[in-house]
RNA sequence: GGAGAAGUGGCUGAGUGGCUGAAAGCGGCUUCCUGCUAAGAAGUUGUAUGGGGAUAACCUGUACCGGGGGUUCGAAUCCCCCUUUCUCCGCCA
């Protein structure tokens, strides 16, 4: 959520940032509201501050003995005019936050400016897209053929777009996500979390995903609780509505849980395979840190995935998503994409965000600045550390020899307990 | 799931209709004092949202005592609903 008071006072600066997501996006109509909404709420003070003077003057008149009828039915017919001027409070007050809720956070200067995903710029290219001398196989064959996922079973069990890892596939996500967390939490110094995987509507809306994206999630029937989307929304709900020691930051955090989703509107893509599923396994990092922190955390987390990727000896690029391609709630990002042989490019695998005090702002954290004494908004940011099906995938098709066994990397091989699957 | 009790400021804890944004204590902050691993004294100390002011200091209105509604001229205080926590029972991995 941005700040209204930002908007009030730069609002030019705030459209011009605005368009560059999206031409049509706007704070005009929240100005306008806001405008009203302050004039109402002036008057509301004033009548309710009559009010209350008034009361307390019968009071005295009353333990004075003096005869208070009048007066007491003048304050009585201020009720309608007040309850009147409350409930237009109300309504403004809930049109203007109900449309600061659905406006994306304003992208960073240094966001490259574009108009879709093809003006994403790479910044980093590590490892070259792995050679074959043979003919190379899609993950979905290999993992079939050497009997690690079971696709079709999945659907059986509960629709399209699920499966069933079996064997050393079963084997080889567990120690994925095992070497995952054990890296970030005694390499990066993240602290690990096992959260719940539902979660209430106000903790969506914390970090973004409602009022919005109701749509691309899963959702109790008779119950406010979703299953989450990605850690981010448990894991950086942690601290909603707490006031930090500014000692304490940055709060470093990582999370394995297997996250859902609904994939509406991406019907037809990706149908084969790993890549785009309704329910996945993810090492999530998490950071809250102070705004001059923030950019260097930022980098730093990001780095923290690209190592995983490196210590796999998987090739891969580091990109930096455009204004028109940055989430939500994001103000810069950074996506990691894995090469893929079966694609024949590059594919996302982990995407590092910065979400300045958006997040923040929703979910109400904050600390207290030690200079100013004032108790002021967390910056946010997180990223895939890193999408555990994804790299199974991504290590099936790079690590394939020509007989259609996959062998592991070395790293992974005291996790896994084997070296190659055959 | 059933029964009972309770939710007040960073914490402990008063307050049962008006001068209570809220006593007192602790903690925090500031200053003073003391030559000693710390003690003492004084002052200060909630959040949100408006208005004024220079987007400062500061002044000022309103709201907030778990959440929402109601009664009343006036509610932390009375009534209703919800929620959370604790205790007991039931159930269960």
């Amino acid at each position: 959520m941005l700040d209204i008071k930002i908007i009030r006072a730069e609002a030019d600066k705030v459209n011009e940032l605005l368009k560059r997501r999206n031409p049509e996006l706007s704070i005009d109509e929240v100005l306008n509201i806001d405008e009203k909404r302050r004039e109402a709420q002036t008057k509301a003070d004033e009548l309710r501050s009559h009010r209350k003077n008034l009361s307390k003057e019968i009071g005295i008149a009353i333990k004075e003995g003096k005869d208070t009828s009048e007066i007491q039915a003048h304050v009585k017919s201020m009720g309608d005019e007040i309850s009147a001027l409350e409930e237009k409070e109300r309504e403004l007050n809930e049109a203007q936050q109900k449309l600061l809720l659905s406006i994306p956070n304003t992208p960073d200067e240094t966001t490259p400016v574009g108009e879709s995903e093809d003006d994403n710029v790479v910044v980093e290219k590590v490892g070259e897209p792995t050679k074959f001398n043979f003919e190379p196989k899609a993950h979905w064959d290999l993992a079939t053929e050497l009997d690690l996922v079971d696709f079709d079973r999945g659907v059986k069990l509960s629709k399209t777009r699920f499966y069933i890892y079996k064997n050393k596939g079963a084997r080889l996500e567990r120690a994925l996500i095992r070497f995952f967390l054990d890296v970030h939490t005694q390499k990066h110094g993240y602290t690990e979390y096992l959260p719940p995987l539902l979660v209430n509507s106000r903790t969506m809306t914390g970090t973004g995903q409602l009022p919005k994206f109701a749509e691309d999630m899963f959702k109790c029937e008779g119950e406010d609780l979703y299953l989450i989307p990605t850690a981010e929304v448990p894991v950086t709900n942690i601290y909603a509505n707490e006031i930090l020691k500014e000692e304490d930051l940055p709060i470093c955090s990582t999370a394995y849980t297997p996250c859902f989703r609904r994939e509406a509107g991406s019907a037809g893509k990706d149908t084969r395979g790993l890549i785009r599923v309704h329910q996945f396994n993810k090492v999530e990092l998490v950071k809250l840190c102070t705004p001059e922190q923030s950019v260097e955390e930022h980098e730093k987390l990001t780095r923290d995935a690209q190592e995983i990727l490196e210590l796999l000896e998987l090739p891969y690029r580091k990109v930096a998503l455009c204004t028109a391609d940055i989430g939500f709630s994001a103000k810069k990002c950074y996506d990691l994409e894995v090469w893929m042989p079966s694609y024949n490019n590059y594919r996302e695998i982990s995407s590092c965000s910065n979400m300045g005090d958006f997040q923040a702002r929703r979910a109400n954290i904050r600390y207290k600045n030690t200079k100013t004494g004032k108790n002021e908004f967390v910056h946010t940011m997180n990223g895939s550390g890193i999408a555990v099906g994804r790299t199974f995938a991504a290590i099936l098709e790079n690590f394939q020899d020509e007989n259609g066994s996959v062998h592991i990397p070395k790293v992974l091989q005291e996790y896994t307990g084997f070296d190659i699957i055959e």
